[in-house]
DNA sequence: CCGCAAGTCATACCTTGGTTTGCTTGGAAG
DNA sequence: CTTCCAAGCAAACCAAGGTATGACTTGCGG
């Protein structure tokens, strides 16, 4: 209801609360599907196919996908292995009126939270998404603690890097000095600056922070 | 063939090879799977029901199980469960003559690596079972880096261990002594009481060593 | 050409880490 | 009751980490 609506009383759509995409070429599937997650305070956006969903603006907010595996044009399975080249990770949660083993299979192997066959249960659907958005939760908060990291590491200069990776390797300063060719003063005063920048004052909390880097890629 | 035969001069079956366990209530399809894997030179033991299985002594070895979906007694399903709780890991390939989606679903969330439908070609059947060893293999060198550092750890003393955490937090000698309400002197003698029977030579090292523990359990 | 950032070095000084030696205490195992 | 060990303290000492201050070079963009 309150989609493009000005300012009002209701609960506005908060910018971190879940959406909820539901692509499915049945209008009345989709309205279905919209209708029992709003039952439960979660906004859902339909589409009529994929190719719809890739054309719209989504914004960046936490959510699941909602797919029929049989879809006009690109199909649910493709569609995820697109996604996933694409370095989209939404969860996925399937939904469909003809599948066999090898196809919820295979939708599994890729990653899928779960396959549901229509008509599913109303309690189904919303466990599956429940745990789909809690699956992106997790991989949000993951990916954001990563990216803060790299956006301090970014400001380091590339000495600073070299002394840091040597640092975390656990070497003293004169072996840092003998293996970079410099004196154990200037080492020294790079490791300053790394602990700064890196907001660290520790070499353990240094440590740590280097492996949530080099963990995820 | 060589199940229990004399020493041959035979490759000998070696300790380290894979033992794919199958269980299957049907003769015929339990020796046409262990020919398939005897064909690539992988060592298959059957077993008609999976009380045969959990009565037999099987050997610790890297592997997998196979799995017919119905089977007297306790079923694939449950069966799956029931390692879980017991803290078997063992990867699960299930196969089944008579199999729909939800079941399939569920054996995937639940952790299973592959869902095979009979009668299933060769070459499917090979491909999950390399899967299945592969996931395998991994999570034993994973589990055995984390038993190393656990019985590295069990040598220390109740003290020890305390100062040892506080060290991987980061926290200064001085901060430890006034925490355990000891001198700081004492703090040292342990500090390096650690170091040597975790056998690292620098605090970086100590809070990877650590962090494999705590990351598992 | 000037300014600036990155990189380098030295000296000096202080803090923290780490080891050794020697001694004490309390509890558990023998 | 003795032995062993975890746990503790002190003094003294050396190694390593960390922080100024000041000064020099190089390369790049305005």
């Amino acid at each position: 209801m309150a989609q493009k609506a000005a300012p009002s009383p209701e609960p506005a759509p908060a910018k971190d609360d879940p959406l909820v995409l539901i692509v499915d070429d049945d209008a009345g599937m989709r309205e279905a599907v919209v209708d029992l997650l709003q039952s439960v305070g979660i906004e859902g956006r339909a589409f009529g196919s994929t190719a719809e969903l890739l054309a719209a603006a989504v914004p960046d907010r936490p959510g699941c996908l909602i797919l029929d595996v049989r879809l006009p044009g690109l199909g649910g399975l493709e569609f995820q292995t697109r996604l996933d080249s694409l370095g989209i990770a939404l969860p996925i949660v399937f939904m469909t009126g003809f599948a066999d083993v090898p196809m919820s299979v295979r939708a599994m192997k890729a990653g899928a939270t779960d396959f549901l066959i229509k008509p599913f249960r109303d309690q189904d659907m919303l466990d599956a998404v429940d745990a789909a958005l809690a699956r992106d939760r997790s991989r949000r908060s993951q990916r954001a603690a990563t990216m803060t990291v790299e956006s301090l590491a970014a400001t380091l200069t590339p000495r600073e890097r070299e002394v840091m990776a040597e640092v975390v390797k656990g070497r003293l300063n004169k072996q840092i000095a003998g293996d970079l060719g410099i004196s154990e003063v200037t080492v020294k005063l790079h490791r300053g600056k790394v602990m700064r920048k890196m907001q660290v004052r520790s070499v353990a909390d240094l440590v740590r922070k280097v492996e949530v880097l080099d963990h995820e890629e």
